[in-house]
RNA sequence: GCUGACGUAGCUCAAUUGGCAGAGCACCUGAUUUGUAAUCAGGCGGUUGCGAGUUCGAUUCUCGCCGUCAGCUCCA
């Protein structure tokens, strides 16, 4: 017998093998119309698989975050119903749930197309409509490579249960049978609102030297207005998209002849340098920054470990002298700070010390991985390298976790934590890791803040701490980063004096902040939607006269405006006033200021902020504007006086 | 890199089965002198990404190259 605790504390004796069904039907018959899956001590399971063990039971029903994933695994298999019925020589590959709805992989000759793509949609609606129950059954192995014998990929899958105790199972829904082990929903008329998104090329089982399959990926909810949410946030993720906005405010663009390598505009270098300037600013005091070469011998990253592990990514430069490629454009700047460090002695008292360097960094990144600003083979990092002893690490940890998290709150970004540990391919010694993590771990626990865990994930010299951000349209990046090496300073020989007169070995932390001030920017850019506040803002504001013979005051405002360090123009083009404001507007300029005759007798603007259309004006004299205009530019203020949200 | 889609004026997009490459915006000129999201008129603007091929004829069909986009961890 097994006992089913229900949430309300009362309990439930039940034979072995009981179907959840028959435990969920007798709490009541409402209920199991209701019901998507039961959770038995957390692990979720459907109506239909045999109870075999005991414990905290739970009946999920739509509103339970859980039910979500089950629908979506069996919309997948739903997809592969209608695929099968219009494409039957299509073989299948995986088809799961992921965070945002479910894709299925099939193998087929010819590649889908979009008309593909609605076909199967609709006939999937058929097949919901037909309401066809998901039947499973625990198969022998025997028996499962019988049912698939048709399908080589799930023969492959197969072999892995071979001399395992696993039960495999199989999951049927009208013709389609899927080797599967679970859950689903009862049947395929819970089905209501899905959408095709995309197709496109997957390796099979991610592997680059497997044959490459055609995904479909989807998306379904159990609401229609929930469906219509997700679409309209992809749609707004796509209005946003910095590719775009950066055309319209004319901030970036990419050529042919540099692929990967974004050309700053005059407005886009105003940005960069105000965002640059940022970071100098907060680092003043606590930080040396230095500039350091961009191109080096292959000596010096045979002695980092890069040559070996990195050299795919880095960009190759034919030696004249040596007619080899044995030289590199940097990939990081870490090397070249051990250098810096080690070209003096130290002193314990000095430690930490903490190296930063904004140059120019290449990666040769896949040429299919490029993607807008946000993927590229040139950009520039706020890196940092901090020399410290071991048993600085944790206020260290706290110093540099304090000064990122503040960073991130002055552009209104919150972030979470992840703990990345030692991945597969690595260098380095297991003690050496075990030090590394454990004395990251103990930092990180040691601020009290709440982390996740990202296990093998770290870099290849270290463990890490992950700073992922949330935007304001609720996605994440991953964006700043702390990280812990004990191996460079054995490969570059790092030392300091201690307070013993004696050589010790430093303890190496890799810090970044934005990621690269290029992927930043492009999410500044969707976070803020081009709406940058003022400090932020290439143009802040834009002064327009209301007819020709007021242009030369308006120059002189905006020439006042200059000198008190305000980015001020002035548009006195022989158009409407209308035009100049939609202009203005669309280019998201903060402010404008409206001189009319009125205004230039009185010394005042008319003051119109950024999609405050309708709004009474405001009149101000130019002082008291330039006064409030700068105040919220050193402020750094988020949202400007009387703007929009 | 691989799979697929796409590439037409500075931008956003048209161009029936292969048959004279177009529009709006931007830009220039002129008129208008403007009071809070597009004043009117005229004009300039193209090796249809690059290179081959098929054809009487190619933006359109075929091949190669370049670039852009979606995707290539999310495990039956």
């Amino acid at each position: 017998m097994l006992t089913l605790v229900l949430p309300d504390g009362a309990t439930r004796e039940v034979p072995y093998g009981t179907l959840p069904r028959e435990v969920v039907g007798s709490i009541g018959p409402r209920l199991l119309l209701a019901a998507i899956a039961v959770a038995v001590d957390g692990e979720v399971q459907d109506l239909q698989t045999p109870l075999r063990k005991g414990g905290k039971f739970v009946v999920i029903t739509e509103k339970d975050p859980r039910a979500l994933d089950v629908l979506r695994h069996s919309g997948a298999h739903i997809l592969a119903t209608a695929v099968r019925r219009l494409r039957p020589d299509a073989k299948i590959g995986f088809g799961p749930a992921i965070e945002g709805g479910f894709y299925y992989d099939f193998e087929v000759a010819k590649p889908f197309t979009p008309d593909d793509l609605e076909a199967f949609e609709k006939e999937m609606a058929k097949v919901a409509a037909e309401k066809l129950p998901f039947v499973r059954e625990e198969v022998s192995q025997a028996v499962a490579k019988q049912r698939f014998v048709d399908d080589p990929l799930k023969l492959e899958r197969l072999e892995d249960f071979e001399g395992t105790d696993e039960i495999i199972s199989t999951y049927t829904d009208g013709p389609f049978v899927d080797l599967c082990r679970g859950p689903h929903v009862p049947d395929t008329s819970y089905l209501k609102h899905f959408k095709l998104l995309s197709a496109a090329g997957a390796y099979w089982r991610g592997d680059e030297k497997r044959q490459m399959l055609q995904r479909i990926y989807a998306t379904a909810f159990f609401k229609k207005d929930e469906l219509d949410a997700h679409l309209h946030q992809m749609e707004e993720a796509k209005r946003r998209d910095h590719r775009v906005v950066g055309k319209q405010l004319d901030l970036f663009h990419f050529f042919p002849v540099a692929p990967g390598a974004a050309f700053w505009t005059p407005r886009g270098t105003t940005l960069y340098n105000t965002i640059q300037d940022f970071v100098q600013e907060r680092q003043r005091d606590a930080f040396i920054e230095v500039k350091t070469p961009l191109l080096y011998t292959k000596k010096l990253w045979e002695q980092s470990g890069h040559w070996g592990k990195y050299k795919e990514n880095m960009f190759l430069v034919l030696n004249n002298e040596t007619d080899e490629h044995d030289m590199s454009l940097k990939p990081m700047n870490c090397p070249s700070h051990h250098l810096f460090f080690a070209s003096h002695k130290h002193s314990y008292r000095e430690l930490p010390m903490r190296y930063v360097t904004f140059d120019v960094l290449h990666r040769n990144e896949l040429s299919g991985a490029l993607s807008g600003l946000t993927r590229v083979r040139q950009f520039a990092q706020d890196d940092c390298h901090v020399y410290l002893r071991e048993d600085q690490i944790a206020d260290e940890v706290k110093f540099l976790m304090d000064f990122i998290l503040g960073y991130y709150d002055a552009f209104g970004l919150t972030a979470t934590l992840k703990f990345a540990t030692r991945p597969p391919e690595r260098i380095g010694s297991d003690e050496l890791w075990d030090r590394a993590e454990a004395a990251l771990r103990a930092a990180l626990e040691a601020t009290g803040r709440p982390y996740e865990m990202k296990e093998g994930d770290g870099a290849f010299y270290g463990p890490k701490i992950d700073f992922d951000v949330t935007d304001s349209i609720g996605r994440q990046w991953q964006l700043g980063t702390i990280q812990l090496d004990y191996n460079a300073p054995e490969r570059f020989d790092l030392e300091y004096v201690g307070e013993d007169n004696a050589a010790h070995r430093p303890v190496v932390i890799h810090r970044a902040v934005s990621g690269s001030f290029e992927r930043f920017i492009a999410i500044l850019i969707e976070h803020f939607a081009g709406a940058f506040p003022v400090w932020l803002s290439p143009e802040q504001v834009r002064v327009l006269p209301i007819a020709d013979d007021l242009a030369p005051q308006a120059e002189e405002i905006a020439k006042r405006m200059r000198a008190a360090g305000i980015r001020a123009t002035y548009d006195q083009r022989n158009e409407t006033l209308n035009y100049r404001i939609r202009e203005a507007e669309t280019m998201k300029v903060p402010y404008m200021a409206v001189v009319g005759r009125r205004e230039a007798e009185a010394g005042t603007l008319a003051v119109r902020a950024r999609g405050a259309a309708g709004k009474k004006q405001d009149i101000v004299s130019i002082d008291a504007f330039i006064a409030r205009v700068t105040e919220e530019i050193r402020t750094r203020a988020l949202t400007a006086t009387g703007a929009e949200g």
